[in-house]
DNA sequence: CGTCGATACGCAACACGGTTGCGAAATAGG
DNA sequence: CCTATTTCGCAACCGTGTTGCGTATCGACG
């Protein structure tokens, strides 16, 4: 299912910017911020800064994609191409930044917690070296 | 150990603006962001902005503290009695954003990531509503 | 294929958490 | 006390993300 398929199964316009970030989003290999996304798409289609981050949050919205909170307080954005939530790990390079979704693990949500706490989501973030920033 | 003799013990010059701050983060039941540490000290001591920022550096250098990073991009700190890394969950209300430490918890650190990438540390975050904000 | 209402876009200004540079004040050692 | 060094306060700045509003575009329908 292409870009395109996806938007309008999510009963979205189909415009140049959705189309063109989400084809981005599908083609990365990791998490990408906001700027990450825009300079993937230029010199091609020069986005709006504005339009990009209205844009992501509606493929977030529609579940099109996940986002996650990194160490440098900037969002990284990951396609979700079954439309599943993010219920996968993710590996935070502590060097370089880059966000990796690892998705062979899926942490078991039984734990013991406080009375009174609900847990909802489990969120499991592995800090450490990529391969690009591994010494090794 | 109180506030001033572990900054002794970090040798440190012993300030009214790190005691304070240590002092209350040591006393709080939760990760405190900057703001909520600045409104405990007041109005008692008016530290300026900035030197808190620094102070709380300080501390999570000399690790007598450790940071935590939420979902709405605003660190929040946490006293390391022990000095110890913040190698234990944190738990993040979905509702109010308060994050709370669960010091039972200990991630493994065996599992299987990508050829070339490094673990460093394991950081679980369980997402869900605090007992405040729990409407059971 | 043209019309038109709902939706999305672009621009400008703003919000907010956090940082930097630098001169003034406070600390701790002698 | 006196002084070298660290820390503080102030002002200005930075980057990410948001809001308001008028204009352009999409696509449904005739
Ligand atoms: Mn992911
Ligand atoms: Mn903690
Ligand atoms: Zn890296
Ligand atoms: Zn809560």
């Amino acid at each position: 299912m292409n870009a395109d398929q996806l938007i309008r199964h999510a009963h979205g316009r189909v415009t140049p910017a959705r189309t063109r970030v989400l084809t981005t989003l599908l083609d990365a290999e990791r998490a990408l911020t906001h700027l990450e996304v825009a300079e993937r798409l230029a010199p091609a289609v020069a986005l709006d800064r504005v339009t990009l981050y209205r844009t992501l949050d509606w493929l977030v919205e529609q579940a099109l994609a996940h986002r996650v909170a990194g160490e440098d307080r900037t969002w990284r954005f990951n396609a979700s191409p079954g439309g599943a939530p993010a219920h996968h790990a993710h590996f935070n390079c502590t060097r370089c930044g880059q966000i990796f979704c690892i998705e062979a693990l899926t942490p078991a949500l039984a734990l013991q917690l406080p009375p009174d706490f609900h847990a909802q989501q489990i969120e499991l973030s592995i800090k450490g070296l990529c391969a690009g920033c591994n010494p090794a």
